[in-house]
This record gives C-alpha cells, sequence and structure tokens, in this order.
RNA sequence: CGGGGCGUGGCGCAGUCUGGUAGCGCGCCUGCUUUGGGAGCAGGAAGCCGGGGGUUCGAAUCCCUCCGCCCCGACCA
C-alpha cells in the first residue's frame, strides 16, 4: 500500500523530494482574481494560495524558495557583524505612544485589545521595541556600535491589498536597527548596509537599483531604496543613464524644459481678463492663446490645518510630498470651495496669488523664477490676470515643488531623464534621533555625560524579492527563477517511470546530484513528459535532467530553464556539469 | 473611503434578461490502452449556485440586505 516500502531502499532516505509525495497543486487556468504575472504564477505553480485579502497561505515551493532568500540575508548580515534577534509581533500600545507614532499612524495599524483592555497592536516595524530594549540594557558609550536584526512579520491594515504578493497586509520583513555614538558612527552602518544590501540583492539574481528617497514618516535625513525595474511596480523612479542619478519621484529633482516661448516683453501693471467658463490651464491657454507655461497654476492646499499657496508652471504637475517635507506638514489636503471663497474670494479656476492674504504662505515653484508678464487667475472667479510677473506683484518662496516629468534634463548630465515604474524591495533610514530622544535611550559618553545614540532603520521585503525575481524572470511557460532562490536546482525527470533503465537511472542520478550536495528533486510521478515538463517549467526549477531512452547509450539531456536550450549530456558528467552551471548561476 | 466588476464542484466558465430544482471544458478517482511538451476509451465521485430575509405553488434566476474577492483612484516606510 505504501509506495515507499517496494522502492529500492537507496531511494528511501530521500522520500520527501519525490514530486509524486509533495504537494505541488499546479493549476492549468490562471484564477480570474489574478492580475499581475507574479500573482498568477505564484497561484498556478502551486506556490500560494490566499486565505483573504492581503493573505497568504505559502505552500511547500513558496517556502523554499523564502528559506533560501533568508539565508542569502542571514550570510549578509552576519557578515558585517549585524546580530540576529527575534522580537514579539505584538506590541504593547504605550510604546508606540511614547514615540508619538501610536497617533501619527492611523488605520495603517492593526490595533486590538486584550482581555484586560489594554491596547495593543500589530507591529509594523520595531524601532520602539528595540529602542525600549537598548534603554533598559545599553549603559555604556563603549557597548556601541550595535546592529541588530530579525526576520520577522510585519502586519500593515492596507487600505488595498493587490497584486499577489506584492501588497499584502502580512509579509516578512528583514528589519535591522542600528545604535551608534555620533553621525559619523551612523554614517558607517549605514553603508554597512547599503553594501549587504547590494549583495543581497545581487545574489538573489535580481537586476535592481539603489536609488535616493524620502523618508516619509520615518523620520530621518538621508534614506536610499533598492527597487527592481518592472511595469508591476508601484514606485516610480526618475532615472538618468548619463549621470547615473536615480531617484524615487517623490523627492526626485530635475531641470523643467524652457518655456515654449520667451516671455512677452514690457512692464505693464497686470490685467484683467475674463475669462469665462474657462478654468483649466488647459481650457484659459487655448482661451487667451498663450502657452501653458506662461501660466500660473494656482493650487491651495490646507497643511496641518493652515492654508498654502502652492505655485507651479502652467504645463507642470504638484509633489505633494516635497511640498509637504518643505512644510514639515504629516497631512496636506486640497482646500474644500467654501475655504476657497472665504480665503480667496473666487473659485478654484480662478485663483492666482496677486492680491491673496498677506497671512497665507505661498510657495512657488523654481520654474517660475525670473518669470515675467504671465497669465494667473484674478481671486474673481471667470476672471484672470496679464502681465503677472513675480516678485513685482506678489512675493513668494521659490522651492522645486514641481514632480519630474519624463524628459526633464538631469542636473549633473543635462540629458533627459526616464520614468520607470519599480517594486520597491529595501529600504535604509538614517533615523537620526527621532526615536532615541522621545523614548529616552541615552548611554554614558566617554566624558562621562550621557550621550543620545544615533540610530538607523532598515529593511527588507523578503516576498517582495521573490515577486520581484518572478517578475523579471519568466515567460509563457511559467516561471525562470534564478538558481540562487529557486526552490529547487534541478529536476530529474525520467520520460517513462515505468521503463527499468529510465527509473534505475534516474534513481541513481538522483542520488548522486544529493551526494554532491546539489538541491534535486526527482520526478517520479507516473505522469506523461508533456505534463512534467510543464509544471517544472511553471515552477520555474533552472535544470532539468531528462532521462530518455537515450540512457541506454549512456546520455541523458540537460535543459536550461532561463534559456530554453536542452543538450544531450554523457549520465557521468552531468552532476559535474551541473556543479559548474550552478556555481557560476549562483556567483 | 469614492468609482467599476465579480461571487455557480479544485480551476476556467455557461445558465440569471424571459423563475420549473444545475451544465460544459480542464482537473480528480477506478480500469484498460498509451508514453519526449498538459493522451485515448469506458466507468465514477464531487456543487445547501457567497450568507440572511422576502415575493412565489416553485428562486442560481425577481426584490431587499449583509458579506467576500478583484480592478481603477484615494491612501501607503
Amino acid at each position: 500500500m505504501w509506495p515507499g516500502v517496494c522502492r529500492p531502499a537507496a531511494a528511501a532516505s530521500t522520500t520527501p523530494m519525490r514530486w509524486s509525495q509533495l504537494f505541488i497543486p499546479t493549476l492549468r487556468d490562471a484564477p480570474a482574481d489574478a492580475e499581475v504575472v507574479s500573482h498568477k504564477l505564484l497561484l498556478r505553480a502551486g506556490y500560494v494560495r490566499q486565505l483573504a485579502a492581503g493573505f497568504y497561505c505559502y505552500l511547500y515551493l513558496a517556502k523554499r524558495s523564502i528559506n533560501k532568500i533568508e539565508a542569502i540575508i542571514r550570510e549578509e548580515m552576519n557578515a558585517i557583524g549585524a546580530q540576529e534577534i527575534f522580537l514579539p509581533e505584538v506590541h504593547p500600545a504605550e510604546i508606540w505612544q511614547e514615540s508619538g507614532r501610536w497617533d501619527a499612524i492611523g488605520d495603517d495599524m492593526f490595533r486590538f485589545k486584550d482581555r484586560f483592555g489594554r491596547d495593543l497592536c500589530l507591529g509594523m516595524t520595531e524601532e520602539e521595541v528595540v529602542t525600549w530594549l537598548a534603554r533598559g540594557e545599553m549603559r555604556s558609550y563603549k557597548q556601541l556600535p550595535q546592529i541588530w536584526y530579525q526576520i520577522q512579520a510585519k502586519f500593515r491594515d492596507e487600505p488595498r491589498p493587490k497584486s499577489g504578493l506584492m501588497r499584502v497586509r502580512r509579509f516578512t520583513m528583514k528589519d535591522s536597527y542600528s545604535f551608534d555614538i555620533d553621525a559619523a558612527g551612523l554614517d558607517v552602518s549605514y553603508n554597512k548596509h547599503y553594501d549587504a544590501y547590494c549583495r543581497i540583492f545581487s545574489r538573489c539574481g535580481l537586476e535592481y537599483l539603489a536609488i535616493e528617497a524620502h523618508s516619509g514618516a520615518m523620520g530621518g535625513s538621508e534614506s536610499h531604496e533598492f527597487v527592481v525595474p518592472s511595469d508591476a511596480g508601484e514606485d516610480r523612479v526618475v532615472e538618468c543613464a548619463a549621470s547615473g542619478y536615480a531617484a524615487n519621484l517623490e523627492k526626485a529633482v530635475a531641470q523643467a524644459p524652457a518655456p515654449t516661448e520667451p516671455d512677452p516683453e514690457g512692464d505693464a501693471a497686470p490685467a484683467e481678463l475674463a475669462t469665462p467658463n474657462q478654468k483649466t490651464i488647459a481650457e484659459v491657454a487655448a482661451f487667451d492663446g498663450l502657452p501653458e507655461t506662461h501660466h500660473i497654476k494656482t493650487l491651495v492646499l490646507v497643511a496641518d490645518g493652515q492654508p498654502v499657496m502652492a505655485l507651479l508652471r502652467g504645463d507642470r504637475q504638484l509633489n505633494e510630498t516635497k511640498l509637504a517635507s518643505l512644510l514639515g506638514a504629516n497631512e496636506i489636503r486640497p482646500a474644500h470651495p467654501e475655504e476657497l471663497r472665504q480665503w480667496l474670494g473666487a473659485d478654484a479656476g480662478s485663483l492666482g496669488p496677486v492680491g491673496a492674504p498677506k497671512s497665507m504662505r505661498i510657495v512657488a515653484d523654481t520654474a517660475l523664477e525670473g518669470r515675467k508678464n504671465l497669465v494667473a487667475g484674478a481671486n474673481k472667479t471667470g476672471f484672470h490676470l496679464r502681465n503677472v510677473t513675480p516678485g513685482r506683484d506678489f512675493a513668494a518662496e521659490f522651492v522645486d515643488i514641481r514632480e519630474v516629468e519624463e524628459g526633464d534634463l538631469d542636473i549633473e548630465s543635462g540629458q533627459p531623464v526616464r520614468l520607470r515604474k519599480c517594486i520597491e524591495v529595501g529600504h535604509i533610514f538614517k533615523l537620526g534621533y527621532k526615536y532615541s530622544q522621545s523614548m529616552d535611550l541615552r548611554v554614558s559618553g566617554d566624558e562621562g555625560k550621557e550621550v543620545t545614540p544615533i540610530m538607523g532603520s532598515y529593511g527588507i521585503g523578503v516576498e517582495r524579492i521573490l515577486t520581484a525575481a518572478i517578475e523579471q524572470n519568466h515567460d509563457e511557460a511559467g516561471m525562470a527563477m534564478p538558481a540562487a532562490i529557486a526552490p529547487f536546482e534541478v529536476v530529474v525527470t525520467p520520460i517513462n517511470w515505468k521503463t527499468d533503465e529510465q527509473r534505475e537511472a534516474a534513481e541513481t542520478l538522483y542520488a548522486s546530484l544529493l551526494e554532491a550536495g546539489v538541491d534535486a528533486l526527482l520526478d517520479d510521478r507516473a505522469e506523461r513528459a508533456g505534463v512534467k515538463f510543464n509544471d517544472a517549467d511553471l515552477a520555474g526549477i533552472p535544470f532539468r535532467v531528462v532521462v530518455g531512452k537515450k540512457v541506454t547509450e549512456g546520455l541523458v539531456e540537460l535543459a536550461v530553464r532561463s534559456t530554453r536550450q536542452s543538450s544531450d549530456v554523457k549520465i557521468e558528467e552531468v552532476v559535474g556539469l551541473l556543479r559548474e552551471k550552478l556555481a557560476a548561476a549562483k556567483a
């Protein structure tokens, strides 16, 4: 009854790696609700199943792949002297209240109460916990620097989970935290992470970019994101091949092309122009016959309760992130129509800086600096003003608040930049003193005085590496996983399991692969060849050794998943050849 | 949270408009044949049609309501 019992004894020790015994539920058709490639393939290849929106079960293949990713991360983290720890995923509200994030974060945090009514949350990240830990135990500058890391589940109550494992509510993160005595020390810890991250993503077989990033709600100064270019990504990255500049669109800077025509000459005072029902820049430009670049786009926003006027050249878009960081605002929203009428006496579409209340802060994009005789709203519904000259007719702070667009010119090289969608796989932050200060972490310094350590925090999304690897390596047949993170390195596929020579040769070959340290799988199913080939291709196993008729001549076939090339190889040479190919693929 | 779509065996879908007690393909199980890219034949198992309420002699189908999932947007370390 038990198949294993009547099999040759040699096979008994490795039973779990026989395909016939594994639970790999491959699907011929992709479930209808999967949209992006990696999501479809993860489902079809039997890697994952969804439990609920944003919550996934990782089946055997996914788990093996994730284990390999984690092993690479551990090796590289250990190599920079980071110490692995493991923290609770449930946190008491108190520590988050101390840092101020209990209130700052909002609905993204899963919160609940225990039986006694105490407030708890599921960890989204663990700055508070490590700071609490350090505060209790760290006494002296002599104990610094420290780098602690863990690989742990993280929870975020995403408003819209999507795209398979790309944006989920429970995921695995490698998060690390550094404590240093001063900024120079933080630079060292930060750079160690930067280098380790480069090695990790390379070893995982990803084509990635390290880009300048916005530090967002994390606080802190410098920040880099590690991203993988892919259309399935959600981050937009500005890149200049000539200079090597790369930055998240949220903070990217570039030079906007010059206005399409020179500014009109003359120094006439602003003059009213009736523009009935002409609201958008495009409408007004069509109406007055001037190019969009000769118009001032006026946006009124409310930043943490304070009204702010943002001015842009007509053809440009506001970058809210830039504006928010300039203002130091947590929350920014467009002003309501009633507010506009109250503050400026006009409706959206006719707003402008001339005659705006003195109390209103006005921020103008640098692309408006030095311009003259432009068109702006008159703060009178249905009217605009001609001959508006910044500096003369209104005062403003000139700051770069515009969003970079494809084709804008790189600051350094002057070459056009390009915009690419990317998947964020890692992010590193110089936190500064945000947590050590708010949570009273101090150690004694070398002169006996207390010193506040400076911190950094560093994250890697483990499942995002898997997702990005699939997005970057697939074809019609399925995944073509990088060897370093594929669930198995090699699959041995006998064409006809009932043929004694093929079965025995496959068993022997499989055993010697295992002995040689190759992570191999034996496809011992009584399926037809096509089924086995298709499943192996779907699952993305990098190398396949086919044991067919030619085995009687001492030949097997070696197929490479990524190139879909195959060739006959002498059976006694396969193991050595595979070891070479694997070493090369994982280098 | 706004807009759109979908919920019928494991997967993909039809049936809903026009009410009559559920069907197709793939997969699964058994047997025989077959065996180098998702085999053929024969037989078989499997669905309270997302939940609740209502209308009706009768509801997958009509009405009300709730829930879930996907997509676009908002949001997002």
